[in-house]
DNA sequence: GCGATCAGAT
DNA sequence: CACATCTGATCGC
């Protein structure tokens, strides 16, 4: 939740999200999406009469925002006063005090957040320099560096302050599995379920907010099922979104919501009230969307989680990760950076502890090298606090890193972040190497790292295996690079979108991997349970077994049990990768429908279809010129993603259940953490010596380093 | 009676 | 585990 106070110490004339105390004074207002904690003040009283008595002050947001706010009638009063700027586009916005006449110009550029629908950030640029405030987004990593907005030339602007959504800035949530991997865990899980009958139907119990959209919209493109919504005018102007939902109860998607829909479901009975088809119960299945829940895990899990009988927890997340947090604030590399949010348990002083480092500010002071005690201790921590950097090299800080060009982002981008700071100087992190390593490496693992947590979640009726809590780690690859998160639809590619229609873009495209298993409602055995599902982890399982460990050398693997039972008898939550599910599944003969995903996986037919577009091709909407942003890289990513599985299916195979396997890829997967590892887990690489020399050549304390992460 | 705020639930 | 929202209780105006 966003704590910021509205205001930037730069252009203080300016209000955001934030329109309560002196806000209303503001000059100008600016909305960055429409959830509410961003609009707190939005409606009240006192900003209403400030409204009233002033001809010249507006809300500036994006067309999709604007759409959305208006359809609430509590907002309609902004009507006459709400100005919606297209996303990329530069506009020079005049601040002016109506009494004194007092002018100050600045220019805004609206530049995608990937949150939720309308959702963008904000760059002004003004006498008192560059400041981008992030308002909540989710880019993966290297996508700063394909904002051209971000970039004079070819070079990162000069930004002198960010504003920083940091809710995941903590290393639980070091990686989370990209919006490809996640939508096709959850599609692969609907799929499987919603095909066994057309009584079979999913409720997905998503909170009552923007930023699910795309979930539907894919889910009904690839299936065919439109998602049942409690209302929809909201979208009465988004032909992209509205054609996948519907309030006809009659569907077998669901993401109604109702004040006891938990009950409800509960009692067999979804929200809307449907609890038969054609006069036979309904088979209901529930998928609640999580990000925190992942995080807390200690193994890895797959993307979705099988927490009951007829409950799944899907990974899900509306925020960037900690990694990409990085990723993002160390390419733009600001003088100062500010948190919007304290991460849940965090104090500002940790946040600040991670994110100074990759700042200017910072780094510039740790320039010298030899100085007084206090200040290279203070220096140590933040090293280790995170990443890494090697601030030793640190050179310039202006980053000369070139901006990624357009034809180039079908690529991989791993090198952009870590290959292009590397070789410029930099600006990289020892740590950042060292996770890079690890990245790359990691680029074919698809799976995610958890360990088991507590159960805690009374709600789902069924949740009640899991046991302990622990850290999780997210990892996986990072095919997000290749496309480009846009809720608003204004992509470079579609500049001239309409003007007066907002405009939505689906923001991503889904790589299919696996099928998924038939199970009925109960419990499948072993092998359906989890196996069938490359993307699924049951919450029973196993698990004991893990850790996070070092290196990343192969392809973990996971399983627990699989031929656990029920949910009630075991503890630990299990969690698989996707692979290692795929792996599994063949191993043990794989159920009817795996097979023959994987093998559809690298043709057309999986990759694209629904959002089908050949490689690069935009989809031009009717009237929002809103395009489908799927990209080449996209696809590419699906195929290497789809060939991953196939080599881990092939190597793994039945060893994959085998304990050691499972240290195996214990090991591994702490390699991703930057949580130091316990010294006997791993061997210091060589990127870490050097820092680690540097640091006694400096003088300073190593051993505070390692315990600060 | 409305709004702001907090606790609680989902 | 909780990403955001809504409800109800309380308090002040």
């Amino acid at each position: 939740m966003s704590r910021f106070g509205g205001r930037t110490r730069e252009y203080p004339a300016v209000s955001i999200d934030r329109f309560d105390h002196d806000n209303v004074r503001a000059r100008a207002f600016f909305l960055s999406h429409c959830h509410k904690d961003h609009m707190k003040g939005l409606r009240a009283t006192a900003l209403k009469r400030r409204l009233e008595g002033s001809l010249k002050v507006k809300l500036y947001c994006s067309p999709v925002t604007k759409e959305l706010l208006l359809t609430n009638w509590k907002y309609k009063f902004w009507e006459n006063h709400i100005v919606a700027l297209e996303v990329e586009t530069p506009t020079q916005i005049s601040l002016e005090d109506e009494t004194s006449g007092e002018k100050e110009d600045v220019v805004v550029t609206l530049l995608p957040a990937g949150h939720c629908p309308g959702s963008v950030m904000f760059l002004f640029e003004g006498e008192n320099g560059t400041v981008l405030y992030t308002g909540d987004f989710r880019l993966a990593k290297g996508e700063a560096a394909r904002m051209e907005l971000l970039h004079s030339g070819t070079r990162i602007k000069d930004i002198q302050s960010v504003y920083l959504d940091t809710t995941f800035c903590d290393p639980k949530f070091y990686h989370i599995p990209s919006r490809e991997e996640c939508l096709n865990g959850i599609l692969e899980l609907v799929r499987s379920w919603t095909s066994l009958s057309r009584n079979h139907v999913v409720w997905l119990n998503c909170k009552a907010a923007y930023g699910y959209e795309y979930l539907f919209i894919n889910l009904s493109e690839e299936l065919g099922i439109q998602v049942h919504m409690n209302k929809l005018d909201m979208f009465r102007n988004m032909p992209e979104i509205l054609c996948h939902v519907t309030t006809d109860r009659h569907t077998q998607i669901h993401a109604c919501r109702h004040p006891r829909d938990e009950d409800c479901f509960r009692g067999n009975r979804l929200p809307c009230g449907m609890t038969c088809h054609n006069g036979t119960p309904l088979h209901i299945i529930s998928i609640k969307p999580s990000t925190m829940w992942f995080g807390e895990r200690k193994k890895k899990t797959s993307v979705i989680v099988r927490t009951g009988e007829r409950t799944y927890r899907a990974c899900f997340s509306f925020h960037s990760s900690y990694s990409e947090i990085k990723d993002f604030l160390s390419y733009i590399s600001p003088v100062n950076v500010y948190p919007n949010v304290l991460p849940l348990g965090a104090t500002e002083d940790k946040v600040m502890e991670i994110l100074k480092p990759l700042c200017r500010s910072y780094r510039r002071n740790m320039e010298p090298r030899y100085k007084p005690l206090g200040t290279l201790k203070r220096a140590h921590k933040r090293e280790l606090s995170d990443t890494d950097e090697d601030d030793l090299f640190d050179s310039e800080l202006i980053s000369t890193r070139p901006k990624i060009p357009k034809q180039q982002r079908g690529e991989s981008r791993p090198s952009s972040t870590g290959q292009s700071e590397n070789a410029e100087g930099n600006i990289n992190e020892g740590t950042e190497s060292y996770k890079g390593t690890t990245a790359y490496t990691s680029l074919k693992v698809d799976f995610v790292d958890c360990e088991e947590s507590n159960d805690d979640d009374n709600d789902d009726e069924d949740d009640e295996e899991e046991s302990e809590k622990n850290t999780v780690q997210f990892h996986s690859h990072e095919p997000d690079a290749t496309y480009t998160a846009n809720f608003n639809g204004v992509t470079s590619d579609q500049q001239e979108s309409n003007a007066n229609v907002p405009c939505w873009d689906e923001f991503f495209t889904g790589n299919k991997l696996e099928e998924s298993s038939e199970n009925e409602d109960n419990v499948p055995s072993s092998a359906d349970a989890g196996g069938s599902q490359s993307l699924f982890s049951d919450s029973d399982g196993v698990s004991d077994s893990t850790h996070i460990s070092s290196q990343n050398s192969s392809q973990s693997t996971h399983i627990s049990e699989q031929g656990s039972q029920g949910w009630d008898s075991q503890m630990d939550t299990v969690l698989i990768t996707s692979q290692e599910r795929s792996a599994l599944d063949m191993s043990k003969g794989g159920s009817r429908a795996v097979v023959p995903v994987l093998q559809e996986t690298p043709t057309d037919t999986q990759l694209d279809s629904g959002r089908g577009k050949p490689p690069g091709q935009n989809r031009p909407c009717a009237h929002y010129g809103a395009c489908a942003l799927k990209s080449k890289g996209c696809e590419k990513a699906a195929e290497a993603g789809a060939a991953h599985v196939q080599d881990v299916l092939v190597e793994i195979s039945d060893s994959s259940r085998t304990p050691d396997l499972e240290l195996r890829r214990d090991s591994q997967s702490s390699s991703d953490f930057e949580i130091p590892l316990t010294p006997d887990a791993e061997a210091p690489q060589p990127d870490k010596l050097h820092h680690l020399y540097k640091k006694l050549a400096a003088g300073e304390n190593i051993i505070n380093e390692k315990k600060v992460s």
